[in-house]
RNA sequence: CGGGGUGUGGCUCAGUCCGGUUAGAGUACCUGGUUUGGGACCAGGGGGUCGCAGGUUCGAAUCCUGCCACCCCGACCA
């Protein structure tokens, strides 16, 4: 593994590819715009799916598999869905190959057409409606809660790691309700399960909100949304929750007997994120030394670095570092200890900065004389020298400050760089000389909508939910707004 | 699909304009020794059909033609 990293000041994107590579996340696959999620960085994956899928079933979600591959008729029967996704489908046209008689290797069979072409997913609900179709009959079959965790594809013309794949991994809540206000408070509850994963877990602050009609999700009603802010100050959507009314409902035609009797329409919900989040927890906290992870989602919280010359320091200090890594792991705390030789200590210390382990224990000779440890902290770069019997509840103590801390930092970040604007001269300047978040008014029309995204590349990332309504006059057309929207520029 | 760029050991690249020893460097890797509290040092070593195919030439990484791949900018992006 090669030295450092770029400045993040000096170039993001250059910054961010290279740390996702030196920190062993991920790759490039030789496969176009797909990705290989290394182990480390599928380790931090697992963590946020699991802490995901545990306020999934807390909130009476379940979980199943749907197929891979949907029938192209399926994709036509809602309309705005096709239109939504027809531009980025992998499509499956033929099952078989054979070998090339004339020039060698193989090609595919032209016998082997399929009569239907298949889709590769890039989202699931018309496959998942299909089926919901023969699942519900009564209004006792409902509220039905089930999510996935699957792969989908999207055929995206450019892509970057972990933030746009061709393939990504990710999980889907599709819900269906008998009342229009139970799919509602689905819709929200889940962007709350969301918000809540994003600032307690991942230490990312972030706006609720709804889109406009222009960034709503195709087929839904109302698409809510959290925006996070990047270090470079733009926008990344982490997560979104769709109401979806009626409409895939009707495109199956899924209706189910009511209580008195009659026939209606179940009402839907649909909520996803995806590996994106890895995206976001990375841009969110790293520097120019590496990531910086948040302590609830580090595969390894903490690590013990041995210092020793001879076998038998590094066994007497084996002695120590076992007890500790014992009574830590005793209290739920993930240690690692390195007592590798074929590794310098300086060389281990840089490696698991860039890796954005938490916590950093090293001991060496001069400790044990001591009876101390040196506790080196990766958010602040801290280092302390502690008691060895203090040891464990100073690093359980240290591991929850870090959290918090992480999250305050990024939290007065997202803070320090939002703008309040009521000219349209004032959001351009702001625009074209500081990276952040502007709260402006706008008329509501998707037309004034597109002109300022063409005109200045930032967009409306949400409708803010909880803001309180103010009456202004929209920053580009003038005409009256009751309340101000999120722009920025995104991912 | 438009505009720009790049393909040379695992990785980052020099060399190409102006053809000429055995194709180089850094890093990584292997061996030995000294080291070990912030990415060690010294010595030795292995590893390359110079993207692919054709052509020009006594001679091609270098010039010509064709093809392929990847990257960046734009268009696209629940």
């Amino acid at each position: 593994m090669s030295k450092g990293l770029p400045s993040r000041s000096e170039d993001y994107s250059l910054w961010y590819n290279e740390l996702v590579k030196k920190a062993g996340l991920a790759e490039n696959s030789p496969v176009r715009g797909c990705m290989v999620i290394k182990p480390y960085g599928f380790a931090i994956w697992e963590k946020m799916q699991a802490s995901l899928d545990k306020m999934f079933k807390e909130t009476g979600h379940s979980n199943a598999y749907f197929p891979l591959f949907i029938p192209k008729s399926f994709f036509s029967k809602e309309a705005s869905h096709v239109e939504g996704f027809a531009k980025e489908c992998a499509v499956v046209t033929h099952y078989r190959l054979k070998n090339d008689e004339e020039n060698g290797g193989v090609i595919v069979d032209p016998d082997a057409k399929l009569e239907e072409e298949l889709i590769v997913r890039p989202t699931s609900e018309t496959v998942i409606w299909d089926s919901y179709k023969n699942w519900i009959q009564s209004y006792r079959d409902l509220p039905l809660l089930i999510n996935q965790w699957a792969n989908v594809v999207r055929w995206e013309m450019r892509t970057r790691l972990f933030l746009r794949t061709a393939e990504f991994l990710w999980q889907e809540g599709h819900t269906a309700h008998a009342t229009k206000q139970e799919a509602e408070v689905e819709t929200k509850q889940m962007l709350e399960v969301y918000a809540e994963f994003a600032e307690k877990h991942m230490a990312v602050p972030v706006t609720k909100g709804v889109k406009t009609e222009n960034e709503r999700f195709a087929g839904a009603e109302e698409t809510y949304c959290i925006e996070a802010m990047m270090q470079d100050g733009r926008a990344l959507q982490a997560g979104t929750s769709h109401f979806l009314g009626q409409n895939f409902a009707k495109a199956f035609d899924v209706k189910f007997a009511t209580k008195e009797g009659t026939e209606e329409y179940v009402w839907g919900t649909s909520w996803g994120v995806s590996t994106r989040l890895m995206g976001a927890l990375i841009m969110a906290h790293s520097d120019d030394q590496g990531l910086v992870l948040p302590p609830k989602l580090a595969p390894i919280q903490v690590v013990i670095v041995p210092i020793f010359r001879s076998e038998e320091d590094l066994a007497k200090i084996s002695e120590v570092a076992d007890g500790i890594t014992k009574e830590l792991r005793d209290k739920n705390v993930s240690v690692q200890y390195d007592k590798r030789d074929t590794h310098k200590p300086g060389w281990k210390f840089a490696e698991y900065e860039m890796k954005g382990v938490p916590v950093r224990i090293a001991i060496g000779p001069r400790d044990l004389e001591n009876g101390t440890m040196e506790v080196a902290r990766r958010d602040t770069k801290e280092k302390q020298v502690i008691n060895k019997d203090n040891i464990v509840d100073y690093t359980v103590g240290l591991l929850d400050e870090i959290q918090t801390n992480i999250y305050s930092k990024a939290s007065a970040f997202k803070e320090e760089n939002t703008y309040t604007v009521d000219t349209y001269d004032e959001f351009k300047e702001i625009l074209d000389t500081k990276p952040g978040f502007i709260y402006a008014h706008w008329d509501g029309s998707s037309e004034t909508e597109e002109k300022i995204k063409a005109e200045t590349k930032a967009t409306i990332r949400c409708i803010p939910l909880n803001s309180n309504e103010e009456a202004g006059s929209c920053i580009y057309s003038g005409k009256p707004s009751k309340q101000r929207v999120l722009f920025a520029k995104a991912y």
